[in-house]
DNA sequence: ACCATTT
């Protein structure tokens, strides 16, 4: 069950990361129409710059009635010195030169952990009851039918903020307006041109690359000097970039049960070409009502097939609306993780084309300028993960204003605390009267308060039993003693086929990985410690077959499909039966036989029994260890070699294939454990070439 | 407490 009640009692507000941020620099969201900067194009990215400006308010003259520069006139004002920090004190890593890389741990503790001031925006308790939840105010947003026709729809004044064509070029495309800062001519030579002090921060070779050109920060303006094709992004991301081969067309019979259904054809002819012709039953169940434009709660067991349950129809209903205008996003499908982001998108993707729409996956780790250009172009269908996609709508690069269509995949989980808020955030954003649909294999009480707030008269289509019951699946709980557990853990993943291990920190997956490889079982782990790349490309190795053991957190517990998943190994027992239930779903798929093979020690025996019972299968707890018969030809575990692999196979599964190197740069990009992400450069100052004022401002923080 | 979810 998850922790939200129904009840309506105030519920404890948890920290969200964009919290955080904002009680240690001030609020970073201000709301349209007011604020500092209400009159700023309210669509385009702040830059730096653009911020500290605006806060000072409109400018009162234009340039030539205030005459000469004054900021650059530096002997008025020799107390300001921009680009000699080191008699101030150290601010933000950026200015600095360097930046740690983003561990949490070694931070120390964090002001709203400290305790000492009062917490004032971020305590549920003390603020009283939410408005929504007081219930003594007409709920506006969401009732649509008494607020008469949105503007958007009337017609009657012209579309300001969306119409790009009418506004002309943005001013940072047109490029003809006096660049601030870097206009020189009339302010002689700069500090760092005249040779009197030594260059800090300009001498590029010793900061690594620009925050604008690793991608992985904010857009100040999009790169535009290159544009990204969806194969080039793919290959950055170390994903897979083979094209299926395409089938044949095929000829739609009378009897394909998604004509039926009352699907447009060339979604029903483009299903056919991939063999797809009779929907699952989620599928029949739900497709006619999503259509209709209802509200609709889907129910289906794990590979049931809901990403076409919500796919297909909002698909049609978008093509018979005609097709995003610029700037327009005009439905959203939101999902937990980046992986199943992705695998939703490449699932509609050719979909969403053989319908002329256009679609973009926004989520977290992926260079920013290929989606504020898509969001700029306009999107029919926008896969999100929740936090990029409102980080998007913070810079201003995405508006949902106009969405029509609202998606939760694996509602429940996202209805849980640590989702719940980015997700209300998200959703309160869109207008309401449009459709919304929910998805999950497992769909329990604690998604009421979403449906009671974003949905309107939903039906309900409960296609299984919600059970890890399957008639293809062998459940088995071994009790085992902790200092089998390493071995046991080889053994069972070293069975032929494709292995799940499933543990319950990031930590411990790279431990019980590194065991595994030790004992010569070639494995790699899965968590939201790695950097996009990384985890991209283990799961692809995954998938593709070079890696048989993958060692995930509960990252890859949800949705996520590869074929041929033989065992799902939980070497710590899941945290409740919703989880047993998707971590089972990983095997068995697509009618395949799986086993899923969960350890107990001692200590969880009783957790287990309950647990596994509430997932409606019915197994008990064996006790086994090493040398067991049934450990081999019950759960058909195989002993492994014992000699280990060889780690330069993992390395080169992490890293992909050693790139040709430049400059004196020695040893390339190491496999970094979780910690220090997102292939920012952080090498050790050996590798960085210890040179001038750089090396006193790392030192402080490299000791 | 830890797993996800932006940098």
């Amino acid at each position: 069950m998850s922790a939200q009640s129904s009840s309506g009692a105030p519920k404890k507000a948890r920290w969200s990361t964009s919290k955080k941020v904002e009680a240690r620099r001030g609020p970073s969201k201000p709301h349209r129409g007011q604020g500092p900067t209400a009159g700023r194009d309210e669509r385009r990215p702040y830059t730096r710059d653009e911020r500290s400006y605006a806060d000072r308010g409109p400018r009162s003259e234009s340039r030539d009635e205030r005459g000469p520069r004054r900021e650059f006139n530096r002997d008025e004002r020799p107390e300001r010195r921009p680009f000699n920090r080191d008699d101030r004190p150290q601010r933000g890593g950026f200015d600095r030169g360097e930046r740690r890389p983003f561990d949490r741990d070694d931070r120390g503790p964090r002001s709203y952990d400290r305790g000492d001031r009062p917490q004032r925006r971020v305590d549920g308790d003390d603020r009283g009851p939410r408005s929504y939840d007081r219930g003594d105010r007409p709920q506006r947003r969401f009732d649509r039918d008494d607020r008469g026709q949105r503007s958007y729809d009337r017609g009657d004044r012209p579309q300001r903020r969306f119409d790009r064509d009418e506004r002309g070029p943005r001013s940072y495309e047109r490029g003809d307006r006096p660049q601030r800062r870097f206009g020189r001519d009339d302010r002689g030579p700069r500090s760092y041109d005249r040779g009197d002090r030594p260059q800090r921060r300009f001498d590029r070779d010793e900061r690594g690359p620009r925050s604008y050109d690793r991608g992985d920060r904010g857009y100040q303006r999009a790169d535009r000097s290159r544009t990204w094709t969806d194969r080039e992004e793919r290959e950055a991301m170390g994903l897979s970039v083979d094209v299926p081969a395409e089938a044949a067309p095929v000829e739609v019979g009378a009897d394909n049960g998604f004509a039926a259904l009352g699907l447009p054809t060339p979604l029903v002819e483009r299903l056919a070409r991939d063999g797809i012709t009779t929907p699952f039953p989620i599928q029949q169940a739900t497709i006619p009502d999503a259509l209709a434009g209802r509200d609709v709660l889907g129910r289906g067991q794990t590979g049931s097939g809901k990403t076409l349950s919500f796919g297909l129809p909002l698909i049609a209903t978008l093509a018979a609306g005609g097709k995003a205008a610029p700037g327009v996003v005009r439905s959203i499908i939101l999902v937990p993780t980046r992986e199943l982001a992705q695998q939703v998108s490449d699932a509609l993707q050719p979909l969403v084309h053989v319908m002329g729409l256009r679609h973009k996956l926004v989520a977290g780790g992926m260079p920013y300028p290929p989606q504020i250009m898509a969001l700029e172009k306009g999107l029919d269908v926008l896969v999100a993960t929740p936090g990029r996609l409102k980080d998007l709508i913070d810079r201003g690069a995405a508006d949902l204003s106009q969405v029509e269509v609202a998606v939760l995949d694996e509602a429940d989980h996202m209805a849980e605390m640590g989702f719940l808020e980015a997700i209300s955030e998200i959703l309160d954003l869109v207008p309401g009267g449009g459709q919304r649909l929910l998805f999950s294999a497992t769909l329990d009480r604690g998604i009421d308060t979403v449906v009671e707030r974003y949905l309107s008269d939903p039906v309900t289509h409960e296609t299984d039993p919600e059970t890890a019951s399957v008639e293809t699946m062998d459940h088995h709980v071994l009790l085992i003693d902790p200092m089998h557990k390493k071995v046991i853990t080889a053994e069972v993943a070293n069975r032929t086929g494709r292995t799940v291990v499933f543990v319950r920190t990031k930590l411990g997956a790279d431990r019980v990985a590194l065991q595994l490889r030790e004992q010569g079982v070639f494995a790699a782990a899965l968590h939201g410690g790695l950097s996009q790349v990384q985890r991209n490309r283990v799961l692809t190795g995954f998938k593709e077959g070079t890696l048989p053991v993958l060692v995930a957190t509960d990252v890859a517990a949800r949705g996520i499909h590869v074929d041929d998943v033989s065992v799902v190994l939980q070497v710590d027992p899941p945290a409740d039966h919703k989880d047993y239930l998707h971590r089972s779903g990983r095997t068995a798929r697509a009618g395949e036989r799986g086993t899923v093979v969960t350890l107990a020690l001692p200590h969880q025996r009783r957790q287990m029994e309950r647990l596994v019972e509430q997932a409606g299968v019915d197994v008990k707890p064996v006790r086994t260890a090493p040398g067991d018969p049934l450990l081999y030809d019950g759960v058909g575990a195989r002993t492994p070699s014992g000699e280990a692999i060889e780690e330069g196979r993992y390395r080169r599964l992490v890293e992909g294939e050693p790139r040709p190197q430049r400059g004196h740069r020695r040893g390339g990009a190491r496999y970094q454990p979780h910690g220090r992400r997102n292939e920012r450069s952080f090498r050790g100052r050996e590798d960085r070439g210890d040179r001038g004022g750089r090396d006193r401002s790392a030192r402080r923080y490299d000791d």
